[in-house]
Parts: C-alpha cells; sequence; structure tokens
DNA sequence: GAAGATAGTTATCAGATATAACCATTCCCG
DNA sequence: CGGGAATGGTTATATCTGATAACTATCTTC
C-alpha cells in the first residue's frame, strides 16, 4: 500500500503541508522541553530580539490575531519571561521586554531547536537548504498576493 | 517595521510553517468552491485515484486518525461523492468507491487547484519546484525518522 | 471638544486533531 | 475446534489553534 497517495504527491501543496505538520510535530516536543509552545516560542523570539516592541507589532509580524496574542504573551508573562510595559508615548500600547530568565531560556530553546532543524534537513546541501527557504519565502508570497487579490475581488464586488 | 522576525526567518521551520499556512488559506477557498475542505479532497482523490480502498488504509495513506476519518468519509457520502461498501472478504472493512458524481467533482476541483498552484509557484522554474519537492519530502521523511526515534527511546525507557 | 481610529482585552466560537472505549469480525495458536 | 489477541469501524469526548464581535481606554484629527 505504498504511494496509495501518488496523485496527492503531485500536488505542491499537499508536499507542503505534509512536510510541515511532520515538522511542526518535532518542533512541538523541543519547545515542550523548555515549556513552551509554537507560538510562545515565536512570540519570544521577537521579544528577544527586538525588546520594546508593541503587542499590535508583535501579532502583526507573526501574523497573530491580536486578541490571541493576548493570552501568549499573558502565558509568557506568567512564565516570567517577559513583561509587559505601558509605552510611554502611548499609554494604550504595551511594550514587551524579555526578562533575563526570559532572554536565558530563550537561548537554550534557540540552540536546540537549530539542532532539532539539523537533523530535519539531513541530506540537503547548504545550497538546496538556501534554495528551499528562497522557494517557501516566494510560495508565501504568491499566497499572500492572490489571497489579497480575492479579498479586493470582495472588496469591489460589494 | 519589515523584517521583524529576522531571527526566526533563519529557521526553516518557520519559513515551512508560514508557507503552508499562508498556502493551505489559499487552496481551502479552492476547495469551498466544490463544497470539500481540504481533508475531503485528499480522501476524494485517493478513492478516486483507488477504488476500493478501505478506512484504515485510506486513514494510514493520509496520516488521518480513524476515528477523524469516519467523519470525513461521512460527509462525502452524504455528499453522494463515495459510497461504502462492505468488503467481501472482511466484513469489518469498508470498501470505499468513488461515485460518477464524484470522480466528475474531484476533476473539476483538481483542475481548479492545479490552477491555484500554478500562481502559487509563480517564480519558480521547473527545476526549482523539482528540487523543492525534493527538499519537501527529504524533510517529512526527516522528520517522520526523528518522531519514531523519540517513540522508541519512550518505549524503551518504559 | 467631538468623531473616528487604534491598542489591548474579554468572551466566545468554529475547526481540526487526538484519545479512550466499545462492538463486530477476523486471525492466530494451543 | 475454541478462545484470546488483533484489527476495522464507530462513538463520544477532550484539546488545541485560530477567528470574530464587542468593549474600554487612549490617541488623533479636524
Amino acid at each position: 500500500m505504498t504511494g496509495a497517495d501518488a496523485s496527492l504527491r503531485a500536488l505542491m501543496g499537499y508536499c507542503l503541508r505534509r512536510a510541515s505538520v511532520a515538522a511542526m510535530a518535532d518542533f512541538a516536543r523541543v519547545f515542550a522541553r523548555h515549556g513552551l509552545r509554537r507560538t510562545t516560542f515565536s512570540v519570544l523570539a521577537l521579544v528577544v530580539e527586538r525588546p520594546g516592541l508593541r503587542q499590535a507589532q508583535v501579532a502583526a509580524a507573526l501574523a497573530i490575531e491580536r486578541p490571541n496574542l493576548v493570552q501568549i504573551v499573558g502565558e509568557l508573562e506568567g512564565l516570567g519571561l517577559l513583561r509587559r510595559e505601558t509605552d510611554a508615548e502611548d499609554r494604550r500600547a504595551q511594550a514587551l521586554h524579555p526578562t533575563l530568565e526570559g532572554r536565558r531560556l530563550f537561548t537554550q530553546a534557540m540552540a536546540d531547536v537549530a539542532e532539532q532543524e539539523e537533523g530535519l534537513l539531513d541530506g540537503l546541501t547548504p545550497a538546496q537548504i538556501d534554495a528551499l527557504r528562497a522557494a517557501l519565502t516566494i510560495i508565501e508570497r504568491n499566497a499572500g498576493m492572490q489571497r489579497e487579490a480575492a479579498h479586493d475581488q470582495q472588496v469591489s464586488r460589494a
């Protein structure tokens, strides 16, 4: 019963999702070892890289809906990995700053994640890896553009 | 605020997921135009390609849990796109056969999906596309192997 | 200063996926 | 042959993720 999904394998979307789901399952275990989830890891990464970012900016950068980010940031704050600070210039905004523990834990988690990635990319040359990243970026952009176009259509129809 | 996620972009897993999520959102709209969802489309594809497949075989091929497949097959059956037939050789098993309407609708849906894919892969050469598919296959396999290894560890620990 | 936009929050919901338990049937082996 | 283990399908349920609507507080604009 090998290759029953041959016709689906011809679709890049299918390959993309199967690879993504399989890879995410692996990463989830790595995140869990550090008490994180995929989303909390991503947010922490962003906050460590760019301290002072506001929640809305984090949400936009990671394509997370703001309401969902509230819970994620709350979890990270509860873990003592970051803290919310009301922005002095705009008292509506919450600027996010990593704690020392947040930076420390992120460094460790990122090292683990990188190691996991090595195993995931085993069998690919550096050139192939670069090409893969480039291709994925193009796909993401194309998808976004198609979605926008469809949305525009809807709007103009209205 | 462009490129706030630069350090995450260095992770292939991040690029993979962003691309996958964006692409799936597009495909979902295509599926919906035919009254399908991603999972029902996949199952229908398999049943059209390999009539007579049993549910457990479909579930294994698509990495869907059997309980979840029940609902999916039920939906397709309700739409009149396939029918369940108790297997003569094993009266526990349900062999799945596409209806004429099922084949017809799948052909149309697949054409639409293929067209969507073209747009998604815009800017990639055929060689790049082949390389991408190959890379995704390797990643999926690597991920599966790492998961198995981790699982084996757990088992031997028990 | 009023109207509208924006940041964060709350509550809620929809969807997909995973788990446990159950019945019917088949397989395997003593 | 008979009985226990394994398998196929099903049901019910839990979980987890992401999406939407509506609210408050604050800021912006005119």
